[in-house]
DNA sequence: CGGAGCGTTGAGCAACGTCAAAAGACGTGG
DNA sequence: CCACGTCTTTTGACGTTGCTCAACGCTCCG
């Protein structure tokens, strides 16, 4: 059940820092709610008809693709605060894939008939929201990069490298701890692993003091050691503010 | 050196047949020129600014990341004919990847400005060309899926699928013969395999008797031990007409 | 106290990569 | 026309990555 609470002024974060004030103000101002869902809640399954959109203001989302017979399924996006989790659903209605919580979330919920009237009456808002969801397409592309052209110790590490670098994006911050909500088998299923595989990994990166992962937190120890062993270059994420995309 | 053409009655192929006929009209009496390119042209690269965006009419394009130090790059998309190949970069403006024809390819030629003329007086086509980009994040999605969580038979048995159908969805017609121009060595860049076992899976698919690939041209004999195989769901590609998007 | 989920580790093996060699297809220039 | 180079396909031998299966400890929570 999720849980109501009502506030005036909040402030951008992350991805939604493409948005310049006027525009955010506006947008936020058609917020109908904000709602708190615990960890590992289903917020929506493949193929449900979706009204609204989701914008994630505190807390880790993932998408996930299922899979046949039981076998875990894909994880194939990972959400920070100030990402929109399901705007794909605004354009499309049907989604072919799940949304679920990872960490206790609070979310921004915006009517699609809303979005329509904004987006209708303010062509360059429409044209940033449609960036956003093209951020997450180059974000998608990289991921089937990843897991196709590396091996399990650089997808772990270039996995590492996004997530610290988008982290610190959300608050403006170089922090080195990241609290994420992740289980080893989470990792496992957004890099093409298995767990076993994974505990390994971690142990290697632990070991030779880049990084380190106990408990669904991320500890980065040497930035520039991870994004060696990772291979790592930011572009592709299209980050606000240090300019330079790609 | 593309040569050009002017054309008048262009027809509706494949996923432009998401826009209606009226607008489709709309659309293509923006289109600038047409241009044939020979096979291996690069169109784009990553990081360049986009000042059009490009429509294929026939042949086959595909997007791919260049990796480090004289590495293979990684091919992360697949277009055919009704496919927008770089709508992306009009938002965007930069892309991530490059954009390199595999096969003699017509494209027709929309600048950036006529498209966005276009899109400020025409609300309901700006929400069809956005939802066109946002079927193509669904397929990146999926490829990210399938070379994450399927093993080399599959991959190559459903990648074979995708382009079964796509193919098929093009002219509206059930064929079992596609031309579409790869080499091994570019399924491999686009299933995360190497050259010498993509070799290999196809003389399995060969012999077992689903499909065959030779020269560039694949020949589907059994459908349904392909779709089997590579355990296929076409849900992701929201053709237009078969309806059930998912 | 018992169970469920998560993390850890090991032994054995299959799938896939690496490296190397060679043959066929094709166009080019002599 | 032939010789040549390049690209693609094919195949083999061999290595190794990462999977499978299994067991066990840990923590948390009912």
């Amino acid at each position: 059940m999720p849980q109501h609470r009502t506030e005036k002024a909040l402030p951008r974060l992350g991805m939604t820092r493409h948005l310049p004030e006027d525009r955010w103000a506006r947008l936020a101002a058609r917020i109908s709610r904000i709602d708190t869902h615990a960890a590992g809640t289903v917020l929506s399954r493949r193929g449900e008809r979706l009204e609204q959109s989701l914008l994630v203001l505190s807390g880790i989302v993932v998408r996930s693709i299922p899979r046949a017979n039981g076998a875990r399924s894909t994880v194939v996006a990972l959400q920070v605060p100030g990402d929109f989790v399901d705007l794909h659903g605004f354009p499309l209605k049907r989604l072919d894939h799940d949304v679920v919580t990872l960490t206790e979330t609070e979310m921004a919920v915006i009517a699609h008939a809303d979005l329509a009237a904004l987006v209708d009456a303010d062509l360059p808002l429409a044209r940033l929201l449609w960036s956003l969801t093209l951020i997450d397409a180059s974000i998608h592309r990289h991921w089937a990069m990843r897991n196709s052209a590396m091996r399990a110790l650089g997808r772990v590490a270039n996995f590492f490298c996004e997530i610290d670098t988008r982290m610190n994006a959300v608050h403006r911050a170089m922090r080195n701890v990241h609290e994420i909500g992740l289980t080893q088998a989470d990792i496992a299923d957004a890099c093409g692993l298995t767990t076993a595989h994974v505990n390994r990994v971690l142990r290697d990166l632990r070991e030779d003091g880049s990084a380190a992962f106990q408990a669904g937190v991320l500890h980065v120890h040497d930035r520039p050691a991870l994004h060696r062993l990772g291979a790592f270059n930011a572009g592709y994420l299209y980050l606000p503010e240090p300019g330079a995309p790609v």
